[in-house]
DNA sequence: TTGAAAGCGCTACCAC
DNA sequence: GTGGTAGCGCTTTCAA
C-alpha cells in the first residue's frame, strides 16, 4: 500500500452542501452565498465556510443547482458537427468553444457520422438534458423536428448547412461565390472541359456549389455537360474512383473542380496515379494542411471553419442574452489561394 | 406572419410530467413510469400518456431525472483533448465517441488549448456537473490535484499521455518504441547524423520518443550528439527555422527524426525551401492526410488515435460497470510505413 | 447577517 | 395497476 490515498475502489459519496454547513457549523444557505460569491456575509464566517469545503474537497453541484435556479438554464451547449474526426469539423468545434466557453457554457459535442437518424437522436438527447441552445450541422433533408423547440424559443443556430423547412440563424460558407471563384480561375487558364466533383446532393452545400459551378460556366461562355458532374462522392476513396474513371473515358477533362476536402484527397490519388498531376489543372474548395507542400501545390477557395464555429457561438450568446431580432444567415467568405494545380493552362 | 408557429421571440416554459399527467389524466407516477418503459402499466393508459406526452412535445428532463436516480449518476463523460482542431485529438475523441454513446453517456469536450491552467479548470466545470468518468489528455506536469477524486473513487482513464503523481488507468502509444524503429530504420540506411525534432521537453510523450531516438542510436553504435537535439518546439513553423537553422550549421544532418505531426510539417516545408527533399531523409512520428501524395512520400511510425480514444473510452466503462482491477496503462503499437523520404540512403 | 422552509422536476418507496 | 409522499442538492423567498 504505498499510496494508501488513492486505494479506494468503493465509490465514496461526494459531500453536499449540508456537510459543508455542519462542519462550518453555519446554515446551507450561508455555504451557498459564499459559495456563490454573494454578499451579506462577514468575513469570519467566509472564511469558516472556505475552510471546511477545502477540507471536504467539496465542489458545488451545478446541475441541482440549475434545476432552481431562474429559468431552468444548465449553461451547457449542445454541438452536432459532421465528424470529430474532420479537421473541418474540429476547427468549427475549436471556434465555437473559444466564444463559449469564456461565458461559463459548456459544450456537449456530437458527431453525425454520416447518419440522418443520428441527428435527431442527438438533438433529442440534448433536449433531454436541457441544453440552452443548440448548434447544429444538419444531415437530414428538413429540420421541421425542431419547429416545437423554435416556437418555445430555444436559440439554434445552424453551422455550414442550412436549415430546410425552418427559419433560424444560420452560419454558412459562401458556397456559390467560391464554386464560382475556383470555377472561373479555371475558365481564365483555358479550360473548358472542367469536371465537378462533389458530395452528396440532399447537401446544400455541394448543391451551392455545383450552382456556383454552373454559374461560372454561363459567365464564361463554357457550355454545360452532365457528364463532366458527379455527384454523391461519400469519401477520398470514391472521388479516386470517380477520377480515374473519367480519365479512362472517352473526352477526358483537362481540368477538375473539386468541392469538398475529401474529395481533393482522393483526385490527388488518381491524378497522381495516373501520372496527370502535372497536366489536369485542379482546384480545391477547402484547404488542408501541407496543400502547399505537394507538387504542384493544391490552389483552393478555402472556408474559415474556425470563424465559422465562432460566429455561430457569438449568434447563439447573443440570442441566449436576449436578442429578438429577426433569424439570420451569415456568409463567411471564402479566400482564394493560388499554389500551382490551378493555374496548369489548358492544353491546346 | 408566414409560419407564426414559429414566431415566437419569447422563452415558454416547457412542460413538466406534471403537465403530461394533467393532460392525461393520471398521476405523476404513471407518466414516469411509461415514459420510462417501467412495467405494470395498461396499454390504454400507456397509450392516453404517449398521446398526451406528444402533444405538449414533453421530452423527459434526465437532469432532473438523475438527481433522485441511484447513485446520482448523470450519463456524462467529461473529455479533455489536447486540441480540438488537431486531427490527432479529433481522432481520439471519436474513438471515444464511438464506445460511449452506444452506452449512453453524453460527451462533454474541451482543449487544453496548450495552457495548463486550463486544465484544472476544465476538471473542476466537469466536476461540477458531475461527470461520470474523466478522461484526460494532461499538459500540467502533474495531477495530483486529481487524488482526492481518485480516492472517491471516480473513474479517470489518461489518453495519450501518462499522468504524473497519481496512479490510474492510461491509454498511451508506443512511443519508445515507434521511436526507435523510426531511428533504427534510419540508422540501417547508413545515417549517422540524425537530428532529432520534439515537442515540449515535460510532456511524456515527447521525453519518451527521444528516449526511443537516444536508445536506437545506442543500440546501432551511433555516438548520441546533443547538438542534434532541438526540444520544446511547439508548431511547424518553430519546426520549420529549427530545421533552417540545423542546414545552415557547420555539419548539417544526413536526415531527421520529427517526433510529432505538427513538427513533421513543419521540416516538410524546410526542406523544401531549402530544395533538400530529396536529399536528406525524413521519419515522421504520427501519420497524415496525404502524406503519401508528397514526393518524397513521408515515412513514419503512426499511432492509432481513433483506437486510443476508444481504448480509453472502453476503460472508462468498465470501471463504471465496477471493475476493482488495480490501474494499468494499455500501450496502443504504432505501425511502420514506407514511403521514400526515410529510405533516402546517407551520402558517401 | 443569517437560516428555515418551500420547491425545481423527477425517481424511490410504499400504500392502496 | 396506480398514485401519493418523501427527498435528491440546490436556490429562492422570506422571516428573524
Amino acid at each position: 500500500m504505498s499510496d494508501p490515498e488513492q486505494r479506494s475502489t468503493t465509490r465514496t459519496p461526494r459531500p453536499t452542501m449540508r456537510d459543508v454547513a455542519a462542519l462550518a457549523r453555519v446554515g446551507i444557505k450561508t455555504v451557498s452565498r459564499v459559495l456563490n460569491n454573494e454578499p451579506n456575509v462577514t468575513p469570519e464566517t467566509a472564511e469558516r465556510v472556505e475552510r471546511a469545503a477545502a477540507q471536504l474537497n467539496y465542489e458545488i453541484n451545478s446541475v441541482a443547482g440549475n434545476l432552481r435556479r431562474t429559468g431552468h438554464a444548465t449553461k451547457t451547449v449542445g454541438l452536432v458537427v459532421g465528424h470529430v474526426a474532420n479537421p473541418f469539423s474540429g476547427q468549427i468545434h475549436a471556434g465555437v468553444e473559444d466564444v463559449l466557453y469564456s461565458h461559463g457554457y459548456s459544450v456537449l459535442a456530437a458527431s453525425l457520422d454520416d447518419d440522418a437518424d443520428r441527428e435527431q437522436r442527438l438533438v433529442r438527447e440534448f433536449l433531454r438534458r436541457r441544453v440552452d441552445g443548440l448548434i447544429l450541422t444538419t444531415i437530414s433533408d428538413e429540420q421541421t423536428y425542431l419547429l416545437p423547440e423554435l416556437s418555445r424559443g430555444l436559440p439554434i443556430v445552424f453551422v455550414d448547412r442550412e436549415p430546410s423547412g425552418v427559419t433560424a440563424d444560420a452560419v454558412v460558407g459562401d458556397n456559390i461565390g467560391g464554386a464560382r471563384e475556383a470555377t472561373a480561375h479555371l475558365i481564365a487558364h483555358g479550360h473548358r472541359r472542367i469536371a465537378c466533383l462533389a458530395d452528396r446532393e440532399f447537401l446544400s452545400t455541394a448543391k451551392r456549389r455545383v450552382e456556383g459551378y454552373r454559374l461560372a460556366l454561363s459567365e464564361g461562355g463554357v457550355e454545360f455537360d452532365p457528364s463532366l458532374v458527379t455527384m454523391n462522392l461519400r469519401s477520398a476513396d470514391a472521388a479516386q474512383a470517380a477520377v480515374t474513371a473519367l480519365l479512362s473515358g472517352e473526352h477526358p477533362p483537362t481540368a477538375i473542380f473539386a468541392a469538398q476536402n475529401l474529395i481533393t484527397i482522393g483526385v490527388i490519388r488518381a491524378l497522381r496515379a495516373a501520372g496527370m498531376q502535372h497536366a489536369i489543372a485542379l482546384m480545391s474548395f477547402d484547404d488542408f494542411e501541407v496543400a502547399d507542400s505537394l507538387d504542384p501545390g493544391i490552389s483552393c477557395v478555402t472556408q474559415d471553419p474556425r470563424s465559422m464555429g465562432s460566429l455561430a457561438g457569438k449568434k447563439l450568446l447573443a440570442r441566449l442574452g436576449g436578442d429578438h431580432t429577426p433569424a439570420s444567415t451569415i456568409i463567411s467568405p471564402t479566400t482564394f489561394i493560388a499554389r500551382g494545380s490551378g493555374e496548369i493552362p489548358a492544353p491546346l
